[in-house]
DNA sequence: GGTTGATACCTTTTAGTTTGAGGTATGTCA
DNA sequence: TGACATACCTCAAACTAAAAGGTATCAACC
């Protein structure tokens, strides 16, 4: 309807960490890493292959990724794993991603200062 | 080269989800809540002016915050609050935020092992 | 008296990201 | 034959935070 949300809240930056952490643990290709991460979060969160194609191209560019081409059951597959690089990356990415989560949270329960009363 | 970051990873909409839980606690004006933010997250997050300020407009105009014009000491001051609508808005919106973070640890925390069954 | 810095408000421009819709092509099943 | 899932890809649109600039008051300092 109305409202098109390009850019839905909180979710900036996040498709990037969760392909470099699959792709850290086992290779897949485009198409699954779709299905993936919709099926490991219970559809929480879903991607698209308009959000996820671009984004195994810039990694890949920037040699995050490394890719490998085969033809299964005639079908072409571009399979990728997270590289060196990407995993250090990854690490990183996973530090800030916590450190975001627990300053939010430390508003959110109103840790402010000293004033713990009630949420 | 210094890379001006715009849209930085996983900000998006933390912002307004920060302003309406202060503004629900307590009113402040705009200046306030952006020394707040950094000091009640220990400099993890700050936003600037010109972010916080666009986003006070913005949720005043949708109802969510009701605002009060004061002058101290010579100064003006916007002081915002919260609104009824505004405490429903950040009710869906921490529970979303609460969403995303347990998906995204689920797939972080994801071992290597078999396949998780139904819930 | 003049300069600096902190307070307090505001706007404009810019860059980056997901979305959604579109496109191509193959294999399988009814 | 047609429909559908698979598997790849691209592009414009919409939204958001950052940065930098602008106005103005007051307190402190030399």
């Amino acid at each position: 309807m109305t409202r098109k949300r390009t850019n839905p809240d909180f979710l900036n930056g996040v498709p990037e960490l969760l392909i470099l952490q699959l792709l850290s643990r086992r290779s897949m290709y485009g198409y699954e890493i779709v299905q993936e991460i919709k099926q490991s979060t219970g559809q929480v969160l879903e991607f698209g292959e308009g959000c996820i194609y671009p984004l195994l191209h810039k990694l890949e560019s920037q040699k995050l990724l490394n890719s490998e081409s085969r033809v299964v059951s005639g079908r072409k597959r571009v399979i990728y794993r997270t590289s060196a690089a990407g995993k250090k990356r990854l690490a990183t990415s996973q530090e800030n991603w916590r450190r975001i989560v627990a300053a939010v949270g430390s508003v959110l329960e109103g840790a402010t200062h000293g004033r713990p009363e009630l949420a």
